[in-house]
DNA sequence: GAACTCCTTGGAGTGCGCTCGAAGTCAAGA
DNA sequence: TCTTGACTTCGAGCGCACTCCAAGGAGTTC
């Protein structure tokens, strides 16, 4: 199994290694951060591949306190899979219909934009 | 030509009588909004039009000085239609980019809805 | 062993975009 | 005339999500 530092796990992840101390303070992640002897931080790839999940639901708008929820109920184990699935859901929802507001402003602006590129063309 | 008050472009807009006022100050607007004899504020239907436009920008995730800066240029009228043309292809670049970015990320989380509704039924 | 680099913590600071509060003005209605 | 309510300004405050800093420790390199 490899073992990262912060900085090697910043890397991988796209998050800065402030972002990922961060996330362990506010309770983002299943558990502490392994530590070495020294006592640097150790990412295993199975914390790199939770902190993914947390990238996917952060990226897509979901905030920090919900995210925080999601992980308390993944850490709590098994038997609270419909509450995690609703929590997924309701954010699928949000998200989906954020994305179509975002388009159907996105083709307003379209249509500006294809107005001044006619103009343009005409003056040159 | 309708003239609307605080509230009502507000009502008509989406936002807030305060943010209406913050939009104002902070230079979003073309110019400053005419005034009734008591100081009071009134919206004409250009205005409203105006609001929409930055409206649109902004739930793109337009940032507030770069709306700004879009607002300065139509203000200073003709001559500078290149310019705002590039201002709003820059920003279709970035809001399709992102665009993309959250529906790459809302395919996964659907992957793990999957999984839970699955789990779910099985054990139902 | 000195310098360098990477890490640690706790807490403060930052930038963004509003959001609100206080104190005052004005017009309309009872 | 008095009250009510919508408006005004100015400036402070807030929530979010980081982002950074200071002071210190540990391990590697010259």
């Amino acid at each position: 199994m490899t073992s990262l530092t912060i900085a090697e796990a910043a890397e991988r992840t796209g998050l800065t290694a402030h972002t990922l101390r961060y996330y362990e303070r506010d309770g983002l992640l299943l558990h502490a951060v392994d530590r070495a002897p020294s006592g640097h931080r150790r990412y295993t790839d199975d914390d790199l591949r939770w902190i993914e999940m947390v990238t996917r639901l952060r990226s897509t708008g979901m905030p920090i306190r919900d995210v925080r929820r999601y992980a308390a109920l993944v850490r709590d184990g098994d038997g609270n899979e419909a509450e995690r699935l609703a929590l997924l859901l309701a954010h699928r929802e949000v998200v989906e219909r954020q994305l179509a507001e975002v388009t159907s402003h996105l083709r307003a602006i379209d249509y500006k934009i294809a107005l001044y590129e006619n103009t343009l063309d005409k003056s040159a």
